[in-house]
DNA sequence: TCGTTTTCCTAAATCGTTTTCGTAAGTTTA
DNA sequence: TAAACTTACGAAAACGATTTAGGAAAACGA
């Protein structure tokens, strides 16, 4: 490995000279810094990161905090093309991406002193426990830190807009003449309350109310409970019309659980996930859903934290709230109101 | 940031003993080891990876090299769960993981060049074009390389059996009774070489033909051509009684194009996919397809490039061979042979 | 011409570890 | 009791960069 020093003896300057030259300093002749840089380049010369960071206690690296389970509404189909697109945003700036997880060499570390033993420069957090003990410490701590729907007092947040999403999916399907409307919802969290609330506030101002057993509480992402609770709302005395899903992976397994009943979607019954994920743009009939803006998280997530990190002093600290779009399937009837 | 000097200074020792009592050395006395590592703990020490990987020249973290295209039929959906395995492998043996993409620190930089800067211990290389000058100059570098479904000389691989695989599902088919068996294949990789041949071989062991027209070529992970090749196969003279796909996401669009035409599956029309996706086994009918031993893959591939690492002599370079399991899923019908 | 400023460069300290080598004390052996 | 080992510890040199403080030479102003 070539380092400054070799080039320094190759040019017959000092290391500080190759330094400068290198990293664009001004107090370098132009002559000098022209010949230091082309022989650096002919030596075959990269910096070592190790040591940079040593000296300027700066990694050039950011930590990824996600669990792989679904917790908090945010499933997996969803979150990777959010950090697929925060990757990108990151290496665009600069920075390269490490997952945190809790041990390394051997020894059970917390997530912060995980982080502090990798030196990354900030942490995003993502799809984990934001209650756990070990994820307070992070966020509580000195570092860095940008979260993905979920907000914490004095922390930049990047949250999908729940509220909007929601009440544009439960208008519209009330705009088709819905009125008997059964919402198979998430497992508590902030995200499933911003939508449980926007689904009853909604339809409140529209004059509707919603029985109680029309609303089932299920895991995030498990198609098989999802199948359950629809075969409940089907038996129903007075069955919905439109079924709304804690995300569309969900909606499959109640898709599944309708057509085993000799149903068709949407002559027979309507349906509606949430989310937008891939298959549900493939599958037929096309899932009414509302698709999250995957891209936009991920991208203003990783602006928000490398902002934050450059600039500590001048970053806004704030909710930055990200829209959804609705996606117009063909798996929502309307229905003639007589 | 507590470092070795100040626990050194408040044990009344020297900084190489802190060290050695630190990383289980032996020529120190069991006394002030056990004094300087509760010290230590008590003053929240953490070793600072930058500066040990400086001398050590050790990071004890993998970098990971994959695209997000669907290159050489390693399909997203497919690669995500081999990923996490191998993340969660890798980090039991004390490894981080980090992305090395193409830039950092603003300037392009090559693969190799990313993974020297970083100094990573190794890398894993999957889903990209393995036939890329980039990836040629760091499969031909010093540094430790596994590669995931994709064969370099002098390097380990580990690769699905898709002779295994192949011979299972079109001997499954054929068993079902199907003669008139069709294959629309992913574009030329060595992967889609080897189902190829095995698909050819199978048949002709059975004294099956195929025919030309059954043959046709889409990228993997299309659903959108997928269905375009099946409607053209559902339009032959004497079309086909199952639809083999590149893979289960290809046959989702497969799936559709059929429905559009009235057909129904498996009744008038039997597919089958490829991977084992999530959702290929929670979609009704469900999908006969091969599933990916994807744990395996990524635990293998941890295993054999920390293994190489760590013992760069004695570790066999060898190709490793991951065998998927057939799942009969009901979209393949029986067929009485008159 | 002399002092002042600017320009270009260097020496050296430092970041937090690991590791080699030396040595003093204690222990064993003959 | 002297010689030969062990054991326990420390001093100091790296690793490869950044950065501060300062100095020599050149350029400048009057």
């Amino acid at each position: 490995m070539v380092s400054m020093k070799e080039i320094a003896k190759r040019c017959n300057v000092s290391i500080a000279s190759v330094s400068k030259a290198l990293n664009g300093y001004s107090d370098i002749g132009e002559e000098t810094r022209n010949y230091i840089v082309k022989t650096a380049s002919e030596m075959g010369y990269l910096p070592n990161s190790s040591a940079r960071s040593l000296k300027t206690k700066r990694s050039h690296n950011i930590g990824v905090l996600f669990m792989d389970e679904a917790m908090s509404g945010l499933t997996h189909d969803f979150f990777n093309p959010v950090l697929e697109s925060f990757k990108k945003t990151a290496e665009e700036k600069g920075y390269d991406i490490t997952f945190t997880s809790g041990n390394i060499s051997g020894q059970k570390m917390s997530y912060y002193e995980h982080c502090r033993f990798r030196g990354v420069d900030g942490v995003v957090i993502a799809c984990v426990d934001f209650y756990s003990e070990e994820v307070q410490e992070l966020v509580r701590s000195e570092l860095p830190v940008v979260t993905i729907d979920h907000v914490f007092d004095g922390r930049i947040a990047v949250v999908s807009n729940n509220i909007q999403g929601m009440e544009e999916l439960v208008s519209y399907i009330y705009s088709m003449g819905h009125r008997k409307i059964a919402y198979i919802h998430g497992e508590d969290s902030s995200v499933t309350r911003s939508r449980l609330n926007t689904f009853y506030r909604t339809l409140q101002r529209e004059g509707v109310e919603i029985p109680d057993d029309y609303m089932l509480t299920v895991p995030y992402r498990d198609a098989d409970a999802a199948a359950l609770a629809t075969g409940q709302l089907l038996e129903l005395k007075n069955p919905p019309t439109c079924i709304l899903y804690p995300d569309d992976f969900s909606a499959l397994g109640g898709i599944n659980e309708i057509r085993e009943r000799g149903l068709r979607i949407p002559q027979d019954i309507s349906i509606a996930g949430y989310d937008g994920i891939t298959v549900a743009r493939v599958l037929e009939p096309k899932l009414t859903t509302i698709c999250q803006d995957t891209a936009a998280i991920g991208r203003i997530a990783a602006e928000k934290l490398v902002d934050l990190i450059e600039n500590p002093k001048t970053t806004l600290i704030d909710k930055f709230t990200v829209s959804g779009t609705l996606f117009k399937g063909a798996s929502v009837k309307r229905i003639d109101l007589r």
